[in-house]
DNA sequence: AAAACATCCTGTTAGC
DNA sequence: TGCTAACAGGATGTTT
């Protein structure tokens, strides 16, 4: 499931690969990745060069150089593959763009959630709503700790929900929200408004140092992750929480536990992850 | 307002 | 062994 490094990771790669090519023809063997009018996307994008590779989050922004950027989003399972021209599409291949040298990019997607959409260059975040609402990138830089205290203070979901909102921190999925949490030793449950200023700074070193150390491996692969070149990533074998259910908790030696929290699979050791109430009753009892 | 739940989609795994 | 059911997951839409 790709998150910000996994995306960061596909980003460079094509970047690589097909700035200034031209997009000399595009075959769609599944319209339903195009949201909208997938006559006027490929339209839009026909001769058009790769200009540019930028990333917002999640999403990659393709820049081309007629005015128009293709936001896409890989959700689950996308991958972009560059192969040589006349390669058949495979069985989950959703749209192929034919270079200008005796190559082809090609969009493959096994569970068909991602979605690519046209839009106008510097007009994207209007015309695609939900890259508009994105909060801040998880960089020392973007995300403050006054905007971490600010933000969680009005918010009494679980810390886990909490993460996974994009509109209040951009780029985090469920595998990173174990991992930073564990790291942190937060309970997924407690309530973001009832974190300490100090465990917010914590949690958001955490975050920051997280996607850098992530991104430097070229990312998670659990299922299928790929980047460009085929590469798979590295970081999945430095996971401390996600995917380790039963196992022992890598400081304490706890079996970790799953539960689920707002729907989703949470990984989380029982004894270094406490939750609030007995924190409170720790710190109160040490006054 | 916000939380809970369904939806999309398919490959993999658990259970009988 | 072979079948079905459950499950995974990000974002969005719908219901409570």
């Amino acid at each position: 499931m790709p998150e910000l490094p996994e995306v960061e990771t596909v980003r460079r790669g094509l970047e690589k690969l097909i700035i200034g090519n031209q997009i000399k023809q595009i075959k769609l063997p599944y319209p339903k990745v195009i949201t909208g009018d997938s006559q006027a996307f490929v339209t839009g994008v026909l001769n058009a060069t790769f200009k540019a590779i930028d990333r917002r989050g999640k999403y990659l922004l393709i820049r081309l150089s007629n005015g128009h950027t293709i936001v896409s989003h890989l959700r689950m399972e996308g991958q972009y593959s560059v192969e040589p021209l006349g390669t058949s599409p495979y069985k989950h291949t959703e749209i192929i763009f034919e270079l200008d040298d005796q190559r082809a990019v090609f969009y493959n997607d096994t569970r068909r959630f991602g979605r690519m959409v046209l839009t106008t260059t510097d007009h994207e975040a209007v015309e695609v709503q939900s890259l508009g609402k994105l909060g801040p990138e998880p960089t020392d830089m973007s995300l403050t700790l006054a905007y971490m205290v600010d933000i969680f203070s009005r918010s009494k979901k679980p810390v886990k929900s909490f993460l996974l909102d994009q509109n209040k921190i951009a780029g985090i999925g469920n595998i990173y929200a174990d991992e930073v949490l564990w790291q942190s030793k937060i309970h997924p449950e407690t309530p973001a408004n009832e974190l300490s200023e100090i465990e917010l700074a914590t949690l958001r070193q955490n975050i920051i140092s997280e996607m850098k150390m992530a991104i430097k491996n070229h990312g998670t692969t659990v299922h299928s992750f790929s980047n460009v070149f085929g590469e798979v990533g590295q970081f999945q074998n430095k996971l401390e929480a996600y995917g380790r259910v039963g196992q022992p908790c890598l400081r304490c030696g706890e079996p970790l536990v799953k539960i689920k929290v707002g729907q989703r699979g949470t990984t989380y050791c029982p004894v270094c992850q406490v939750k609030y109430s007995r924190r409170t009753n720790e710190v109160s009892g040490t006054n």
